[in-house]
DNA sequence: CTTTTAATGTAATATCGTAACAGTTTAACT
DNA sequence: AGTTAAACTGTTACGATATTACATTAAAAG
């Protein structure tokens, strides 16, 4: 009989408050960082809050437009050490199919996670299917070969925009 | 109980002949294309023979170097239109990644795939593992999501780099 | 043999990402 | 506090990856 864990999933409604994500987001990242004293810097969190207030994933020069506080435009690298810093603490994923970044939707739970992207709404939803990694895990190992990192993005149709047509 | 299905996986022994899986692919792809009333043009035959000759995956500038011919330079857009047809056609696969190209190792099997990249000697080999492919279409449907494609890329340590330490 | 479709040649440019190094801030330790 | 070491920032330049646009040529279909 086949395993019935349940299955979590994130795919980001239509009507869903993005404030309080945000919001979640930025008190996690911040937590973590005193946990581990790691410097939460203004670079850091500007680019943590603009990943998050947005659930289509944005490429590293779009949120560099973003940066823009003191009308200063900022060197691309600045924005990509940011998000190597986000990646690292598992804050902010990379999604390799598009070049392009989303906020991380299970912070601090310990998850494996495979992308949901969306081709019509172009949101990015997170599966975080154990039973996927895991079957990954076993057929790797069986073929002779020592897993250290999965990527795993699906690409399709949401919910929403099935219903909508 | 489990299902109890063969697993194929393949992935290129440092000790394989070359020039017979070359050969191979060149025949397929002939065989395709006529199939299909397609045309296997002289930069398509010589970027597949580029790919197959390699179980690194390249990249695209990469397989340009190698396409001097007549000792002229080719342009970046040549490589990728034929790049873009052997991947229509099946018979090249694109690791995101790495923006990289590898000869396909299952042609005309009707087959999925997942990548198995090996960090240490960067050669990949392909998971043919239809258990992975329906947990994960299952898995996604449960969510709510219709799959169209999957992209899977495993990296770690091939069987025989680990055995060489 | 002409029409239409597919492929090529060529140039320019867009997009994505990193290296190198000097200067500054922060944390840690006398 | 003052010193040192580590981390972060600013800035410039560049490298790597990929696409657009358009004129030309070759092949297939009628």
């Amino acid at each position: 009989m086949e395993d019935m864990e349940d299955l979590p999933v994130r795919f980001p409604s239509r009507k869903h408050n993005h404030s309080s994500c945000v919001n979640k987001l930025l008190g996690d990242a911040e937590e973590e960082c005193r946990r581990q004293k790691l410097r939460f810097t203004e670079h850091r969190r500007k680019v943590l809050e603009i990943i998050a207030s947005s659930h289509k994933p944005l490429g590293a020069y779009d949120i560099l437009e973003q940066m823009n506080f003191s009308g200063r435009r900022q060197a691309p690298v600045v924005a990509y050490r940011a998000l190597d810093f986000l990646i690292n603490l598992g804050l902010v994923h990379r999604l390799n199919s598009l070049n392009a970044f989303v906020a991380c939707m299970a912070v601090g739970e310990d998850h494996t996670a495979q992308f949901l992207i969306c081709r019509q709404c172009k949101n990015v939803g997170e599966l975080n299917s154990n039973r996927v990694s895991e079957r990954i895990e076993k057929d790797a190992v069986e073929a002779g070969f020592q897993v250290d990192q999965q990527l795993v993005e699906i690409i399709g149709i949401c919910y929403e925009c099935a219903e909508s047509g």
